[in-house]
DNA sequence: AGATTGATCCAT
DNA sequence: TGGATCAATCTG
């Protein structure tokens, strides 16, 4: 399987967002490899995005999405979950992809079968069941270790992207009416 | 609808 | 330094 290059990531965040939908985000923990399909993202698109943590600035929390393209912005939020982000666009410009949720695709050592299909709905919870947490934040993606992201296996077809609003984020004004939630459908 | 929980940010 | 806020989840 192929892991997907830096210049993936450094093209518009909506796009980004859409074309990871399929694609598998890959975790090696403790040697154990754990493989899963991302099924729905959400965009987060520069300062002017009040939904966006950098439309505050640029401070030592976005850094990150000010950064090159293809890394991880880990964070953690109300005290007890953490969030995957991946860093798009390029440097300097702060946008970021968060995976919502993942589907257990294949046998990994650590997985029961019964896990096997099993998805992963919600950052906290994908997050804590793949043990990312804040020492991932700032990871360069493209290498093939601790935690990357590898191509589809086959096309999907566009009809199956169901585009909607995104979650919890009341506060982002106009900003709330943008359907930039996107799930795949099965 | 409420409780949980702590990092972050901004105003003092 | 203090307090409001928060891209969530579970329970009932």
């Amino acid at each position: 399987m192929k892991i997907l290059p830096r210049k993936f990531y450094s093209r518009p965040t909506l796009k980004v967002a859409q074309d990871l939908l399929g694609c598998f985000l890959v975790r090696k923990y403790r040697g154990k490899i754990w493989r899963a399909m991302i099924t729905e993202t959400e965009a987060y698109v520069g300062e002017k995005d009040l939904a966006c943590h950098a439309s505050k600035g640029r401070t030592p929390r976005t850094e990150v999405m000010y950064g090159e393209p293809g890394h991880a912005y880990v964070y953690m939020i109300y005290g007890m979950y953490h969030c995957l982000n991946i860093v798009t666009e390029k440097k300097d410009f702060p946008a970021a992809v968060l995976i919502r949720a993942v589907e257990i695709i294949d046998n990994p050592p650590l997985l029961n079968k019964e896990r096997v299909g099993v998805r992963l709905n919600g950052p906290g919870k994908l997050c804590k069941f793949l043990k990312i947490d804040r020492k991932l934040n700032k990871w360069d993606l493209t290498k093939k270790d601790k935690l990357w992201l590898e191509h589809r296996g086959s096309k999907i077809k566009l009809d199956k992207i169901k585009k909607s609003k995104r979650i919890g984020i009341d506060y982002a004004q106009h900003c709330r009416e943008s359907l930039w939630r996107f799930t795949l459908n099965s």
